[in-house]
DNA sequence: ATAATACATCAAAATAAATTGATGTAATAC
DNA sequence: GTATTACATCAATTTATTTTGATGTATTAT
C-alpha cells in the first residue's frame, strides 16, 4: 500500500475533525438521521454559533453533508468518507501478521 | 451499537493523536518495522525533543508500543489499538443502508 | 571516574483551535 | 413592507497544542 502526503493530509483531516468530543456527539446523533441545525442545538445544548462552528468543521472534513431545504439545513453524515478513514486504518491491521524487530545503529 | 461517553474520550484521544502530519509520517514509517527513536529521528529530519513529543502523544493514545533495549528505545505499532479505531468507524460503514430523512419543527 | 550516546522532560515562545457575543443573510410569516 | 426564524460569519478572547533550546537521566564506552 502506498501512502502519498496528498492521502495523508487528507486522512489527517479527517482524524482531526474526529478529535473533538463534541463533533463526536454531533457524528453520533447523525448516526440514525439527518438533522437540521436547530434540533442538534437543542439536543446536544450548545450554542448555535459554537455549533455552527463544528458543523463547519466537519463538513470541511467532508464527514458531513448539508441538504438546504426552506430555511432549515438538514446535516447528515457522508458515509464514504467514514469508509476512507476506515479504510486507512484497516490497512494496519492486516500487518497483523509479524513485525519485524530491528536493530538500530549497526 | 452502543457509544458510551467512555469510548468517545478513547476513540477521540486516539483520532487526536493521528491528526497530525508528523504523528502520521511516523506510524507510516512504523507500518513496515519498529524502529529506534534515532532512526526516526534521521528518516523524518526532525529534532530530537520535537519527536519525542509526538511519540510520547502517540504513545498516551496507545497507538504505539515502546520496548527498551540498551540506551536505545525502539518503537512499533500497537496493532490492537488501530482496530479499535477501525471498529468505531467501521460502524459507521454499515449505516450505507438508508438512513431515514427528517423534518425539523413539527 | 569521565565522556559520549540515546533518549526524556521542562519552561518559554510561537502557533493553532475553540468559545463568546455581536452582526449578517436568506427564507418565510404577517 | 416589517418581523421572525434559522442559520453563517466575524472579531476578540480564551484555551490548547506545538516548537525550540536547554537541561536531566540512564546506559555504555574508555
Amino acid at each position: 500500500m502506498q501512502v502519498t502526503t496528498q492521502d495523508l493530509t487528507q486522512i489527517g483531516g479527517g482524524f482531526r475533525a474526529l478529535a473533538d468530543p463534541l463533533r463526536l456527539q454531533i457524528v453520533k446523533l447523525l448516526r440514525s438521521q439527518e438533522l437540521c441545525v436547530c434540533d442538534i442545538c437543542d439536543r446536544l445544548e450548545v450554542s448555535q454559533s459554537k455549533l455552527s462552528f463544528h458543523l463547519k468543521n466537519l463538513k470541511e472534513a467532508n464527514l458531513l453533508l448539508a441538504r438546504h431545504e426552506g430555511r432549515w439545513i438538514y446535516y447528515s453524515l457522508n458515509l464514504p468518507q467514514f469508509v476512507v478513514l476506515e479504510q486507512y486504518l484497516a490497512d494496519f491491521s492486516r500487518l497483523r501478521t509479524l513485525l519485524p524487530t530491528n536493530k538500530c545503529c549497526d
